[in-house]
DNA sequence: GCGACAG
DNA sequence: ATCTTGTCGC
């Protein structure tokens, strides 16, 4: 028998935890380890690989990586992306050896319908510094759309300044927002720093995304192979 | 009622 | 997100 999604129970949950994200940046602020969290599905075996990647603040030294597979239970539903995948980012986090000063993203932080997408619900639950990256628009209106690279703009959702749109130097603009533990300001100067210039996402996430995706390849191909 | 809808 | 070839654009 299937397990059922009360989704009215899960609103509940995120109105709630909402109100616990901090949107500044603690006292000692001064991160040293950057990690981007990401995970790469397969379609056909439901396998997931969620991939944690640590670099230096400057994006360009890889301090620390690790991963595991598992089998994804939870679905995709708008909205509620969190709870299919905080869990198994909070416990590839718990295995790096180095702790992460700030964690990225790949999702949105409080730019969301009720104000609690993944990047807040990781940064809330393990209280920790988190800054949501999306890929793609999903809630609130741009003031303009940026046009030259690393130019960006403040969206605006339900009346208040929760996100930015940003410019990349290559490809679509790219969406910024708050997760926890840090300011919009603050986010935004650290996104930036950490883009490199032949890529569209800040390098640990980039990473994250590419290995994960590696290997979820590899899974496939042993497996239709 | 209609359109939009992260990964 | 994944699947999937050739093809269009900078």
């Amino acid at each position: 028998m299937e397990k059922e999604i009360n989704l009215n129970k899960l609103i509940k949950i995120q109105k709630l935890l909402s109100k616990k994200v901090i949107k500044e940046i603690p006292n000692d602020f001064s991160p040293k380890i950057i990690t981007g969290v990401d995970i790469s599905y397969s379609k056909k075996s439901n396998i997931a690989v969620v991939m944690a990647v640590s670099t230096d603040i400057s994006g360009e030294k890889i301090i620390e990586k690790k991963y595991f597979e598992y089998e994804a239970k939870f679905p995709y539903i708008s909205g509620f992306l969190g709870f299919r995948e905080v869990p198994y980012f909070r416990k590839v986090l718990l295995s790096l050896k180095k702790k992460p000063d700030l964690i990225l993203v790949d999702g949105f932080g409080i730019l969301h319908p009720r104000l609690f997408g993944s990047a807040a619900h990781l940064g809330v639950i393990i209280h920790k510094s988190t800054i949501g990256i999306g890929k793609s628009k999903f809630v609130g209106k741009a003031e303009h759309i940026p046009d030259r690279p690393n130019n960006w703009a403040y969206i605006t959702f339900n009346g208040k300044i929760l996100g930015a749109i940003l410019k990349p130097n290559t490809g679509k603009p790219i969406y910024i927002s708050v997760g926890n533990l840090i300011d919009l300001e603050t986010a935004i100067n650290i996104v930036i720093e950490l883009i490199k210039p032949v890529h569209r996402i800040p390098e640990p996430l980039y990473l994250a995304d590419k290995l994960s995706r590696e290997l979820i390849i590899k899974i496939n191909n042993s497996l239709t192979s």
